[in-house]
DNA sequence: GATGAATGAGAGTTCATTCAT
DNA sequence: CATGAATGAACTCTCATTCAT
């Protein structure tokens, strides 16, 4: 009993370091980008010693790798699999499918960076996934391959608008967003055909 | 007239001297990306000393702009004010406006680098300034702002797939192209209503 | 109090290197000048990297200062501020000022260095400011600021005779010495009248 | 005749150029100090090339001494070996050494540099021999190396205070100028007992 | 003479990572 | 687990000087 009260003890304490270094991980990254971001800023900002940081990640990119991790998971809670994308206009399911990534992108202020860091293809493999699935539902005859295709591209489009995006606030915000819509509106529907 | 040779000699060392040293950066920035080269490596690479490197260009990212700039007179030379825009099918217009480019791309290989490098602005604007004016000439009654936003997201969308372009060959590379080529003009077909 | 400890070790080793590197600086400082001086050389006369230089010290005028703050530190201990300095011969009140200050700058080799060095202000303002209160209390009806004005301008020439004091020895040193202490004599005596 | 004049006109040219590169020298070495002055800013400030400026002048502390050399001259010129010494009050002899040198090291820009920077021994030397040769005129009966001894302090205490007068203008330049007549007043009179 | 390109060792500084404590 | 000292190669950039033209 004794036994297996200690290592929870130690686990739990090592997650909350793990999720101390990864939300100083998070700021470091916003701020600076992956590649200036410093393992020793990092640690600094969780208020911990280089060594200690570590101790839970064996390099750089395993912070953005877990940080990555961390926002797949995110998508996937606000991922609804049982909404309706079948009979439904496009214009809905591409808000939901923009919408919510738009604001966890705002509220984890590292996903920008960690989305285009060459360590967190997992990241952008995910988000893939989900739209690859969302077009399959829809467009169930399309062929897996070109399916795949068209998810990759309009995932690189969300990605490539998305720094303008969360720069701008307010109405220019709301432009920019807009106009991924449409693009991604414009896009999906030709290739629907 | 004598008198002017002369000093064109030493020029025409010293720019025989910057285009290698270009072309070596253009080496190093395609193989490392703008970060990650090193000033010593583009040297090493032009045959000459460090010290050379820093007598043509100030820093590392002097270096980059001029790269920029070439590449922005190169699209220069391929771009023809006088093409028709108007009564023309819109394929036509993008296949004039991506296929020069992919190519200029591919012969340049740090292109695709430059075109992300911070230093290198106005290798973006410029490409935007062209799609801009091309829009212009093809669907005047557009608000200029409204058509700056278009040509900035057509020029994202560009550079977002630039790379997976350039990354294949081939069969894949075909369909790339033939993708971004859709995405467009089905963007801006709607946004020419 | 056991905890305290631990701690401290830490520390230990860190204040050891900070004194090994000090020392380290002083000799090269007091062989090459400040600006001659190279970190990497301070580096490895302490026999470390250069990186472990940089862990203590952010950058060469640092350790520079840090020097001068020492010196600060042996000026001030040696100085006794309860000394007798009215009613009292000039001549002794100038051997308790000069004697220990030329003896402090022949054991810490970089003294003279360090007074000069822009990086080290605080040396020569903590020496001026020594010889500003010992001025106070000699002669109290000095005004301020022109009390000041005497305590840089003997500080001054004390600074203009050191390297030669130091450079000489024997007989030649002790001329030197003699000749300083002549001059501030002579003019401290013109000045408080 | 032809050679003659050629030659003379070569001679001239060279001289000119000269002139050129010192007065370069002069704002460069004035505005950054000996170390600090670069070769490739003196030749760019006198409007020539590096390779030029080293076809006069073999190494940086050459200009320097030649520096040195100009202000010895124009200390000469100043100088009036026939002023009286015997029978007229210190003050005027002092007055009479301190005042031209401030103006002249008003007026060249990097008297004070070349004052300190070791490639200029002369300056200081030349100085130094005509307070040498003022105190043997004014005290003969006192021992040549003693003399020799006191016009070398005398010498670096002017040094010593020259930075704060210049460094000042106005009534604190008087201040400081007055402050160092005043110590070289007390100190040779001291001295001349 | 004059040019300016060329040199190259070396400056100060950084940082991902390791290791003794 | 945690610490923070230690590493050292590598980075960008400099500059007195030389040399081909």
């Amino acid at each position: 009993m004794v036994e297996t009260v200690k290592p929870r003890r130690r686990q739990a304490r090592g997650e909350r370091r793990m999720a101390q270094l990864l939300n100083a991980a998070e700021e470091v990254f916003a701020a600076d980008g992956f590649n200036a971001a410093t393992t020793n800023a990092i640690a600094a900002a969780a208020g911990v010693s280089p060594g200690t940081l570590y101790q839970f990640f064996p390099n750089k990119g395993s912070m953005a790798a877990a940080l990555a991790d961390r926002y797949v998971d995110v998508l996937a809670e606000v991922h609804d699999p049982e909404a309706k994308v079948v009979g439904v206009p496009l214009d809905d399911v591409i808000n939901r499918m923009v919408d919510p990534a738009i604001e966890i992108a705002e509220q984890h202020r590292a996903f920008e960076a960690m989305f285009w860091a060459q360590p967190c293809d997992k990241l952008r493999d995910s988000v893939t996934e989900n739209v690859d699935r969302t077009i399959a539902t829809r467009v169930p005859e399309l062929d897996p391959s070109r399916r795949r295709l068209i998810a990759t591209v309009t995932v690189k489009i969300f990605g490539a608008l998305l720094p303008s995006i969360l720069a701008a606030s307010g109405r220019e915000r709301a432009e920019m967003t807009g106009e991924l819509k449409r693009v991604l509106r414009a896009y999906l529907l030709d290739v629907s055909d």
